[in-house]
DNA sequence: CGGCCGGCTGTAATCGCTTACAATACGTCA
DNA sequence: TGACGTATTGTAAGCGATTACAGCCGGCCG
């Protein structure tokens, strides 16, 4: 069932039909009737392939994420998906798991599909990988890591002024022993997040103190990473989660363990996904707009004409919301 | 940078170029190697879309959900993206957000796509939709909807007996008034779940009675329906959500009017997404066994060599999971 | 020494569409 | 009536891969 089936039902040529189909150049609207009429008894379909290839653009934008099950990615996607949709756009989504191979493969994988703009909003990134996209030459945008070049737009988030405003609002609540729980991906001891940790409770040294802990980022790898923190016999008043998402894992390790939130221990989150509103009790967290970096993100990397894309830095200042699963120390 | 200027930075044709890269046919290993280093060095990436052009197939799945935010059908779509990885194959996920003309456009990209298999997760199908896709000759999998065609599987939850599990339990711990909370797209009075309900309660007649409420499938959706219910004066022991997203959506409503779960009423979900063991109260559910389905869309997509593909209708049958959203009546 | 065979490469058709350019038709105006 | 501009349609050259088929070359056998 191709262009060349549905002209001769119609008795055209396939330019015309793709005219008709594409609502570009002129035709008569009886012949125009004539193509629609055949295209639908045909129940033809055009190609995709083949239209992206002759026409040299696909019109799709690619969404790579570490982890699409964590709300906070996946509003993200929503947001861009949302945004590309209005501009007549798809979104491919990928994901990468945090693992390296994997984003590699996925990087390839949207290059293949020559979309016509990439979000890579993961942790981590080779650099080798970031030349790679460079040099594609297609716009994009990458989300807290990386810098500006030419084709890149980099959107960023001040985690460490999040951080310093949650460990700051849990000092004046007289909590001095502080818990992290973090994923793996962040492992790595330059990872910025972590490091912001310490770094907020080191400039309050000699008061206060941290120790960390780490699972995978979902509910499960939470409550494991809130279980061998207290294993260890260490005893915080507070437990500052990287995100909300494993925060409600630690939430029910805590339930379990018959240790009350927040009047034993207070908890905390990051980046406010729907979720945290939900649990129980509410968290405490750092609201990260994910709408308005989907908005973002689709605006740079659907740039209009003559405005050139990629070399910019946006920079995102979170905000402090204050919960139920925080409280003074006891 | 296509294969022609791979090609001739080797010194070698196309074919040749093609040969090395898709590991078919003979070649040196000297020429190979030359091969491989000119698409390193010229940074080549295959183009996709011609790819599947000329070779015919696209080796890409598609899945249509209706609303990847629920952990339900997130669940289901990475569960056939793990299947189709491991057998080489892509997916492409798209959402209708409940919508009927969302759902046709979704099918429609796919099959422009040319998908090499369309998995159909969504609630309510347009009879002539599926003699679309029947026609179109591509090998589908209609979760809960439809029946089985030529190139049609279809993979059913036998809801009705979940349900009927659930409201026996329910009639068993004493409870006799039951609301039910559902989303919009079930508003149909000839819903399945919904009649489900009302079935079994009508079964019991007399002794039950139900009242219904709905809202939209999300966190906030489920709490609205929950407050609606309550707000037209109704005081049921036990509220039967339609699925754990929504139930954990009343949960939260519930606990804001300081009624207690389950001492003053039972809450009950449907799904068991991982989320209803690390909700507050955790909850009572039912089993669906997400990543079997997945496994088993990949499996009748991917149909192996000789295999006739579609003709299958699947059932699965629900168990129930009893936690601590429930109780007798008090 | 000629013919044949098998391994390696190259040539060119093809996939289904877009689009620049050519061709045709038709109405208008002098 | 003939020239001409405009609106409509057709022709055909790509887009970047795959792949059937043909060609070439060296070795081996009779």
């Amino acid at each position: 069932m191709n262009l060349n089936a549905v002209a001769r039902l119609a008795g055209v040529s396939t330019a015309t039909v793709s005219r008709v189909l594409n609502n570009s150049g002129t035709v008569t609207p009886r012949t125009r009737a004539r193509v629609l009429k055949a295209a639908a008894e045909l129940n033809y379909y055009p190609n995709l392939h083949a239209r992206s290839l002759a026409g040299g653009k696909s019109r799709t934008l690619g969404v790579i994420v570490s982890n699409i099950e964590n709300p906070f990615f996946l509003d993200i996607y929503q947001a861009v998906e949302t945004g590309a949709e209005a501009r007549g756009y798809e979104v491919v989504v990928a994901n990468t798991d945090y693992r390296p191979d994997q984003l590699t493969a996925r990087i390839r994988l949207m290059i293949g599909r020559r979309v016509s703009g990439l979000a890579v909003i993961v942790s981590e990134m080779d650099p080798a990988l970031i030349e790679d996209l460079s040099s594609s030459g297609i716009p994009v945008v990458f989300y807290d890591v990386g810098a500006p070049r030419r084709n890149i737009t980099n959107v960023k988030v001040n985690y460490r002024r999040g951080i310093e405003k949650m460990v700051e609002y849990l000092h004046g609540m007289g909590h001095r022993k502080l818990g992290f729980l973090g994923h793996h991906a962040m492992l790595a001891p330059l990872n910025e997040r972590m490091r912001a940790v310490l770094d907020a409770v080191e400039s309050r040294a000699g008061q206060m103190e941290v120790q960390t802990s780490a699972g995978a980022d979902t509910l499960e790898g939470g409550r494991q990473a809130a279980r061998a923190l207290l294993a260890t016999g260490y005893r915080p008043t507070a437990i500052v989660c990287v995100n909300d998402f494993m925060a409600i894992g630690a939430l029910r390790e805590l339930r379990e363990q018959g240790i009350r939130v927040p009047r034993d221990i207070s908890v905390t989150g990051f980046d406010n996904i729907n979720l945290s509103e939900f649990c129980f009790p509410a968290l405490t967290t750092i609201h990260i707009p994910r709408e308005r970096i989907g908005q973002t993100i689709c605006d740079c990397l659907i740039a209009r004409e003559g405005d050139s894309p990629g070399n910019r830095e946006i920079t995102i200042d979170p905000e402090l919301v204050v919960r139920d699963s925080t409280g003074p120390r006891r």
